[in-house]
DNA sequence: TTGTACGCGTTATCAC
DNA sequence: GTGATAACGCGTACAA
């Protein structure tokens, strides 16, 4: 069924598959119209569907990306990623899409089977663990593109929240209605994961410029799992945060969590505030104010600039795209507190 | 640098392309140990990179199997993607994702492109509006597996929820909590929408068995937009319902949108149970009582359907595959009511 | 305007 | 054991 090639339609249409190449490819000023029929009846008849590997292979462009994410689970990701599709389809791309599991042997894995695939471009949530293979990559001007987190030491395209500023909106907001006992509220600190420490850097600035301490106490890094019993043992201690800033939405959840399991009434006892506009936000009492990232905007971005790369052979020099938070104001923080 | 091609390891270790295909594909026994190692060396030397593409055009297999979805941002397709996807990396597969964004249209234009981009298996969840090309696809016996929605009068496997069952676990287990008036609350009710129908039949059929009235006033159709404010009329009008049976999760939300807004207690005033196990359940206050859905043992199913298809190249008849849901017992429905 | 011939990188089939 | 050589389906000079 599948069988039908070039040479089919060009023998019945009673010209050379050269013919039928050039109709396929629209140079229609090279046939006469008499001979354009008889291709398009005879593709019709047949019900001819070029075999788009075959092109691959001679023209040494697939028409696809690939995109390896380290959660697919991820909110973020999935909307990252409708984006890209999104943009992909414009423009007749089509998106391989695998997990890594955050676990960088797999991710290595996966560059190299995308690469066999001779994929035209590469989007990835990279583990940040894998240097060599991502220079491997710059080095050969292979275009491609870090969303969500971004590898020091590796000149690439990145696609990235503007995390100093997401906590500082954060502290600012807080501040303005009063708050002074903030508490960062974050998964485990680990160096490589840069936007991780830029939001805690950001909080500590902004705490700072406010004249705020920021007690070792109230930095309160956890699992995910772990986190409702570790805000309930700092919550039995003296001096309690009367805010919690959570930095993203798994550490929301423990905050949640938490707050239920422990009766805290928010925003009475204490505010809440997050990154990541979760999806139940305004339906959750009290609604939860939160610093949504452009998610749609950043998709769209990353798949542009692999485009834009694929374009422009020649580097135009690798750059990071800073996007702005927003702020939703609802109403776990009570306004004009004092 | 991608140029490095069997040619030239088989140049440079002084043999054939024909031997150096031999070894890539592990027929070690028809060689020397001694050129066996030439041509590793070789290899590891120019750093070559089989090309999938060509192997492809040869082989007319390219393990990749496509996947096409109506709505990429929903839950549920993020859940079952995902385990396809680590279904196809068990085997080397990789996954190519499109959104239909439930357009016919689009669908029939991804089906195309996927066929021309050959890949082995398709595993869609259908718009239910292109008949004529899932049956082109099953006459070919073409590798193909329906989620989450199936097209009746197209063949082929498909992997759905136990509708009935869920729908009759809800009322079954409102009922024996003393609950009496029911609403079921759903997107408005399109024939083609073979889930959709399904729990409604379910319900009604369990209202029966149970001796409850289904009063037209109790079956809400609306979209989730609309939803608050049909709901909000509704319960203005007499004899209220006492339970909210939200038919997934997006209805979900515009009843607690609704139930936020009015001012309506749960479950004192009404009761809630919901199909689709969404995150923020446990946190929710209370805590909301749901029914799930097996989202990754699906999605592993499905995968696995794909590739047992691939292989039998006989059609061994289309299944029908029934997932059973499972009750969440949660807050948000009073226990021994009455 | 249309046809011929060759190349893309692999694999399969035979000889050697 | 190893190596020519012919596919695979399409694009593209170049020739006619």
């Amino acid at each position: 069924m599948k069988k039908v090639t070039m040479a089919d339609v060009a023998k019945l249409a009673n010209v050379s598959k050269s013919t039928v190449s050039q109709y396929l490819n629209k140079r229609y000023e090279y046939m006469s119209e008499e001979t354009r029929k008889r291709i398009a009846e005879a593709i019709e008849e047949l019900g001819y569907q070029p075999n788009v590997i075959a092109r691959s292979l001679k023209q040494k462009t697939t028409a696809t990306i690939g995109v390896i994410v380290f959660n697919m689970l991820h909110m973020l990701t999935t909307q990252v990623l409708h984006a890209i599709e999104e943009e992909c389809q414009k423009r007749g791309f089509q998106v391989i899409v695998s997990n890594s599991g955050d676990d960088p042997e797999k991710e290595k894995r996966y560059v190299d089977m995308l690469l066999a695939k001779q994929v035209d471009g590469l989007i990835i949530f990279p583990t940040g663990k894998n240097e060599e293979v991502y220079r491997r990559l710059t080095a050969e001007r292979f275009p491609l593109v870090f969303v969500d987190r971004m590898v020091p030491g590796v000149e690439a395209d990145s696609i990235l929240l503007d995390n100093q500023k997401a906590a500082e909106m954060a502290v600012d907001y807080l501040a303005s209605q009063g708050y002074d006992r903030i508490a960062i509220v974050t998964p485990p600190l680990v160096a490589h994961n840069v936007p991780r420490m830029e939001r805690l850097e950001g909080f500590r600035a902004a705490m700072r410029k406010r004249g705020l301490d920021v007690e070792d106490g109230n930095i309160i890094a956890a699992d995910p799992d772990a986190l409702p019993e570790v805000l309930k043992q700092r919550f039995a201690e003296p001096k309690r945060p009367n805010a919690l800033f959570a930095i993203n939405d798994l550490t929301l959840m423990g905050v949640l969590r938490f707050v239920k399991d422990a009766g805290v009434r928010v925003p009475d006892e204490v505010a809440i505030i997050n990154i990541d506009d979760v999806p139940f936000a305004d339906i959750y009492t009290p609604a939860l104010t939160t610093i949504a990232q452009p998610t749609f905007a950043m998709g769209k971005k990353a798949a542009e600039r692999v485009f834009e790369q694929m374009k422009a052979k020649k580097a135009d020099g690798p750059r990071v795209f800073r996007f702005s938070p927003t702020l939703m104001e609802r109403t776990s923080i009570k306004r004009e507190k004092k």
